[in-house]
DNA sequence: TTGAGAACAG
């Protein structure tokens, strides 16, 4: 085939960088972008070209090479504009970087003048509040509104989600409350988020509140959808509230959920399909009429057949090289897919398939995606609520499930990225990724976990605070404990706020190591950074008690 | 640009 029948302008360029990029192809977007060169005639990248694949590697969870890809596309004379700021902003934000995304935000505003919208402000916003630093975020709310930036439905959700999940549910409540009385810039979101609220802690009344807010939602034409549904479920199998599975049932039975769970579990299908059909991904949704071939062969060049009537071979090239690091990474575009573990997104959605009945046959199907992804919490947690749900027939146990499968599911998983091979399976979910970890402790792995974890860090790969948590725990149950503690140093200087977890399992792993010192520092520490305890916390400094006790009855 | 599902005890 020919390269005749492509069009060699900017734009489909600029279109197809950005599609790939969106696809998770980074190494697709970088061989286009080196493409360009070649092409008859050469192209040369402009604003758009750099917005895309400064997103394309903010999705590929390269924010490190954004910002330099940032900083060159500057020095070239190309200015930055609102895009750009959302990419790189938002790409800083997911991955905790929040001093580059508040340097860039005032970059934004100062040197180059860009009016930036309400997305930029809700990113940082949220950026904030994930990274715990209620103070700023309420600082910088006031900024937005000084701004004169038109609030979206979205600013508010991020302010009431924010708010929860810092310790402020009063003043969320009440935000929430507020708005819906004005009835003004109110999602179904918000209504998703006070659902999840209530059903957390499970209890009865709460969680009987919350199927009331779930009713309001549908009356106000909001899609009751598959995160709120699980919410829901997830409060009832902790409430043991049983006799509210009626009315769930019902919706989930005769609402816009079910073409949801569908959804969700045909994605889950795409994404257990494994990477030798990700070649399929691209060709079957390319928005174009023309031949996915011809792109491919313009990444991966085939020799013309035709007539030569275009021979750019000889054309002086480089000479408008703009990005020497982009260069590089195109370079490099083979190797950087694989070596991307996981992404900053979460899970991607795929488009649903046809109708079918949410019945046993799903439940079963949920069961074994779960398990082959090595989700087994999830999957025994899906188990419980789907068979207390009701529908009879799953011939799973609980107790065979977690034997049988755990080995097999997750020591494969341990095993592929033990030899690297991101190729062979690819979790680019990091809750998957923080499971493998957990398995790993539980094989009495703590120290493969550890130079796991720092290997990645090394490669700029974005961590949360569950995977060091889940760390932490293990080093200490290994008898680690002072690497264990050094984690809270390391956690702090990436930028991460420690959280209550963090602090329980310090003190836990303290405390039976008979560190009773070490354990009470942790515990003075959680309380003058203004952390509250949970029920967690409770049983462990009734064990620390307990300790010390015993210490002071045999002194010496 | 926002919401679940992963981590701490028993």
């Amino acid at each position: 085939m020919s390269r005749r029948g492509l069009p060699s302008n900017i734009r489909f360029y600029n279109i197809c960088i950005h599609a790939f990029g969106k696809w998770r192809r980074l190494d697709m977007s970088l061989k286009l972008f080196a493409a360009m060169k070649t092409a008859s005639p050469p192209l040369v990248p402009d604003i758009c070209t750099h917005n895309s694949l400064i997103r394309a590697l903010v999705v590929g969870a390269r924010v490190a090479d954004a910002l330099v890809v940032y900083d060159e596309m500057k020095s070239f004379g190309i200015e930055p504009d609102v895009f750009t700021y959302r990419a790189i902003v938002d790409g800083c934000c997911k991955s905790f970087r929040m001093d580059d995304a508040l340097r860039l935000f005032q970059e934004m505003r100062g040197s180059y003048g860009v009016k930036g919208d309400v997305v930029v402000y809700n990113s940082l916003l949220d950026g904030l509040f994930k990274a715990k630093k209620l103070d700023e975020a309420c600082g910088f709310f006031e900024t937005m509104v000084a701004d004169g930036i038109q609030c979206s439905a979205s600013t508010h959700n991020t302010v009431i989600d924010g708010l929860f999940k810092n310790g402020r549910a009063e003043a969320a409540c009440r935000l929430f409350y507020d708005l819906r009385r004005k009835g003004q810039l109110l999602d179904g979101i918000a209504y998703s988020i006070m659902v999840r609220e209530f059903c957390k802690e499970g209890k009865g009344d709460q969680v009987a509140e919350a199927v009331e807010l779930m009713k309001e939602m549908e009356e106000r034409g909001f899609a009751v959808d598959l995160v709120t549904v699980t919410s829901l479920l997830i409060g009832f199998n902790k409430s043991r509230r049983w006799d509210l599975e009626e009315q769930i049932v019902k919706f989930i039975r005769d609402s816009s959920v079910l073409p949801d769970a569908i959804r969700w579990k045909s994605n889950m299908m795409s994404a257990l399909q494994g990477p030798q059909d990700r070649e399929k991904d691209g060709t079957s949704i390319f928005p174009f009429d023309g031949n996915i071939d011809d792109v491919m062969s313009l990444v991966n060049p085939v020799v013309c057949t035709g007539a030569n009537e275009e021979t750019p071979k000889d054309e002086p090239k480089d000479d408008w090289c703009l990005s020497p690091h982009l260069d590089h990474l195109a370079k490099h575009a083979d190797h950087l897919n694989s070596s991307a573990i996981f992404t900053i997104d979460r899970g991607q959605r795929v488009q649903g398939m046809g109708a079918k009945t949410f019945d046993a046959d799903m439940v079963n199907t949920y069961m074994s995606i779960f398990l082959a992804k090595g989700k087994l919490s999830v999957a025994c947690k899906l188990f419980e609520i789907f068979t207390t749900l009701g529908r009879k027939g799953t011939s799973y146990t609980y107790n065979s499930l977690m034997t049988s499968f755990v080995k097999k599911g997750y020591l494969k998983q341990v095993w592929a990225i033990l030899h690297e091979r991101g190729g062979q399976l690819c979790p680019n979910d990091i809750a998957t990724y923080n499971l493998i970890i957990q398995g790993l402790g539980q094989m009495g792995k703590a120290e493969v976990a550890g130079s796991i974890i720092s290997e990645l860090s090394k490669k700029g790969v974005y961590m949360d605070i569950v995977m060091y948590n889940t760390l932490i725990n293990q080093l200490g149950k290994a008898g680690k404990v002072d690497e264990a503690n050094s984690l809270l140093e390391q956690i702090i200087g990436r930028g991460i706020k420690p959280d209550v977890v963090t602090f329980n399992t310090l003190i836990n792993i303290n405390a039976k190591a008979g560190r009773l010192k070490e354990a009470d520092k942790y515990l003075r520490k959680m309380i003058a950074e203004g952390i509250a305890p949970n029920y967690a916390t409770e049983t462990i400094l009734v064990f620390l008690d307990k300790e010390i006790e015993k210490k002071r009855q045999q002194p010496r």
